[in-house]
DNA sequence: GTTCTATTTGAACGCATGTTCATATAAGCT
DNA sequence: AGCTTATATGAACATGCGTTCAAATAGAAC
């Protein structure tokens, strides 16, 4: 039989995206297989096909959806008066966005390697375009003399690796509220940075 | 023809354990064949078994040999008087052992779960004995009045992917030497943490 | 109710996978 | 020189892979 009661491009595209989500985030890209996407979605594999043209696109996609969605976001943040200001509303605005998609998160950067290379590309302009915003703050707070940075580059991956370690050990209903969580980081991030 | 010139037990064996440290630093384990660590060691796929009881074996030795090695390296540091000593201590021992390793360091955290649930739990335990030592040092620290941190164990994991982020964008000859470095964390770090 | 088209099936393609094992051979020992 | 044993081969196993495609079918349009 072919296309069962109530079954649709508009249903089944998004559910495939979902289905390969859960499951690269779970098992890896390159431990998944397409028959398994299918099985998630219940579908048979050939179906995929009407919705990505292969298997690298569908992880291409849902790392450049996110990647953009993040931008997106993080360019539609109030400006803020002072460096400081910024910065915090710029560790608030990480800490929320990330922990609202820890499986999109944990694909960016665990799969980077399964990229082709012109797509490997197009993630990491991606990814430097949102460090660069950071780095802009880290830059002006400097100019402000409010920070104190012996290398700007090197203290904006420092914060965001430190800031990304959230993922690792968060866990929703845990001992510590989102609240305090972003609390905790800001008062470190911010104390590291300081003049 | 079997066991060619000088090819001995000795040889082969560290030799397919560097090989598949290489390319699953490189490709990542699932996407990494026997066959192909065969052929960089220049051996058939059926020789492996003489070295390890299966693929996961492999990985699974790999990342726990990495982990015994860490775990004695930092027991083995000569002890501080204080706190502060300490904590620049571990920071420098840190980035300087990692940077050494980076392949068995990638390795130890891209590839978690691919271990059994078995394997993964000893993995697990040998990490949390490291981060044990380093909230040793952060507590102690507290203790002294030397540091403020509203929370000792999200400190230590903030502080340890502070450090790890450097593994994601040094490279040996490039603009900083180790020493600075080393010098650019630590003066980030101490003043994560200090009251 | 018939036609049209989007959607899915299910089988097939060639190739790769981890692992096993009988066989062959080279090194070490006497 | 001959014997033993550790080591490597190479073929085979069953299974799974990503992808393609003709055929079948269900919903929409008339």
């Amino acid at each position: 039989m072919a296309r069962t009661q109530g079954s649709h491009s508009d249903i089944t595209g998004p559910r495939i995206r979902k289905a390969a989500l859960h499951l690269f985030a779970r098992y890896g890209y390159a431990a998944v297989s397409m028959r398994q996407i299918a099985a998630e979605v219940g579908v048979q594999a050939g179906a995929l096909y009407n919705y990505t043209p292969d298997k690298q696109s569908l992880l291409y996609r849902l790392m450049r959806d996110h990647m953009e969605e993040l931008l997106a976001a993080q360019k539609g943040l109030p400006p803020q008066d002072c460096a400081l200001d910024a910065l915090r509303q710029f560790v608030g605005f990480h800490i929320r966005f990330h922990m609202q998609r820890p499986e999109e998160v944990f694909i960016a950067y665990m799969e980077l390697r399964n990229l082709t290379p012109e797509n490997f590309a197009e993630i990491e302009a991606l990814r430097r375009d949102y460090e660069d915003a950071l780095q802009g703050i880290l830059v002006a707070g400097q100019a402000e003399g409010v920070f104190a940075l012996q290398d700007a580059k090197i203290a904006t991956l420092a914060v965001i690796a430190m800031l990304n370690g959230v993922m690792t050990w968060y866990r929703a209903g845990g001992r510590l509220s989102l609240d305090q969580v972003e609390q905790i980081y800001w008062d470190m991030v911010r104390k590291a940075v300081s003049a």
